[in-house]
RNA sequence: GGGUAGGUUCCCGAGUGGCCAAAGGGAGCAGACUGUAAAUCUGCCGUCGCAGACUUCGGUGGUUCGAAUCCACCCCUGCCCA
């Protein structure tokens, strides 16, 4: 199967340019394809991650993947999708983001024997001759043009420094730069970046007469248009250290039904047959569908014992009821309690509540139960002989334990 | 630089001297119903909190018993003109 098929086939793929040229070059020899990383922070979070399975699959197909970082381009700020003009990132902060996110796109892709490349574009964007560069690359940009770019539609309304204006500039010149060294002819990007992508294609086409093409990848959304991957703690981060394993194997066991097949598709490497069961599943048994989303997804990011771990817990706190040792743990101590043993304390500094108020109101709608009882008095207090060797389990709603041991 | 419209709590967006911690919507959290789903209904939703207290409406000063609301200056943004 053709990998362009394939890629359709699991719903990657959004936006290709040239097409038919692109089937044939990609069954002609392996080529060399690159796919740009903003290091807006200092990890990757789920929106990154479809790009990067597309880039996985496109490498297993034999071709070979640059991954790029915008330490360059950082200092510009993509105002693809914005509305606003991002705030400005020191360098230090960006260095440090590039190399968190280099960190962990090394453990997605083959990077063994040059089956793949790690690059940087702030090597080359850094330190690049204002007027050189405007007479060799400014002069084949229409201004004209770049305006009527869907991206900067939006941005003619609400205002669009020339900074910004110019990344469209700095993408293309990456993507002029990679097919120079490394002879790159194609490039995978979020459908945001197709007007950024496209003017690059054409760069190359323009300046150096070679074929080049676009692919975009649809970006992770809910069925009904919403934005994917947020939780209460932010973005859905693919560092352990900012969303946890569980958080994370939570989060994808609890996407909506209509939702579930889509991803499989996208987000792991379940051959299709088996995704299309999985997602065909009728009423309550759906559930096996994403409980195998979720634990392939986090077995990916997480590593499989971690994923064990996660469905594990998970299945103890909703199915069993039984306390599992992965839930949070929060330590006290007798002189902790003695001086304060109120419920709506603990569960303030447990971290399941923000704040005592916030506690009391939970307690006054009935989310907190205390070893799967629910605690109606907000002025209950925990007694230190209440938690027994396992500890003694605090919960607020469904889905938020912690286990409370005594030290 | 000139003219003009604006800058309100996470977002959108009302509010134009006291009734404003500030309408409404969205997002989020929680409850009910469920299948750890969706939809729906209900509650919460500045901070801390028992009461109540404290800090917000671009910034700084001022008028006033009292300002998000009035005045002055400044900063920022859109639009039109150069």
């Amino acid at each position: 199967m053709h990998v362009l098929d394939m890629l359709k086939e699991r719903g990657f793929i959004a936006q290709v340019t040239f097409e038919d040229d692109l089937y044939k070059a990609l069954e002609r020899e392996p080529m060399t394809f690159y796919v740009g990383f903003d290091p807006t922070a200092d990890s990757l979070h789920v929106g990154h991650y479809i790009p990067i399975m597309a880039m996985a699959h496109l490498q297993r197909a034999g071709h070979r993947p640059i991954a790029l970082c915008g330490g360059g381009t950082a200092m510009i700020g993509d105002p693809s999708g914005k509305s606003d003009m991002r705030k400005m990132m020191s360098r230090e902060t960006i260095g440090g983001n590039v190399c968190g996110i280099q960190k962990q796109l090394s453990r997605f892709l083959d990077f063994s024997d040059g089956k793949a490349i790690m690059v940087n574009n702030g090597d080359w964007l850094l330190n690049l001759n204002y007027v050189d560069f405007l007479r060799e690359i400014g002069a084949l940009f229409s201004v004209n043009r770049m305006l009527t770019a869907e991206c900067y539609k939006r941005r003619m309304e609400t205002g669009l420094t020339f900074l910004e204006f110019n990344y469209m500039l700095m993408q293309s010149y990456d993507f002029l730069q990679l097919f120079k060294n490394y002879g790159c002819r194609l490039q995978v990007g979020g459908d945001d970046q197709w007007s950024n992508m496209l003017s690059g294609a054409d760069l190359i086409r323009r300046k150096e007469h070679e074929d080049a093409f676009a692919l975009t990848c649809k970006l992770i959304m809910t069925h009904d248009g919403k934005k994917m991957g947020k939780t209460e703690k932010g973005a859905l981060w693919l560092d352990a250290a900012r969303t946890t394993p569980f958080e994370f194997y939570q989060y994808w066991r609890n996407v909506g039904d209509q939702d579930v097949e889509r991803f499989l598709g996208l987000l792991t490497f379940l051959p299709m047959d088996e995704v299309r069961r999985l997602g065909a599943l009728p009423g309550e048994q759906i559930n096996e569908a994403k409980r195998v989303l979720a634990f392939e997804v986090t077995k990916m990011i997480h590593g499989e014992a971690e994923a064990q771990k996660a469905a594990d817990a998970a299945l103890a706190l909703f199915a069993g009821g039984a306390a599992s040792q992965d839930v949070p743990t929060w330590e006290v101590n007798a002189a902790m309690l003695s001086e304060d043993n109120r419920l709506t304390t603990l569960l303030a500094s447990c971290g399941l509540c923000t704040s005592r108020g916030d506690a009391r109101k939970m307690v006054q709608q009935g989310a907190v139960l205390v070893a799967d009882e629910k605690v109606t008095d907000v002025e209950c207090r925990i007694d230190a002989s209440q938690i027994g060797p396992d500890g003694l389990m605090l919960r607020k709603g469904k889905k938020n334990y912690c286990r409370l041991i005594l030290k």
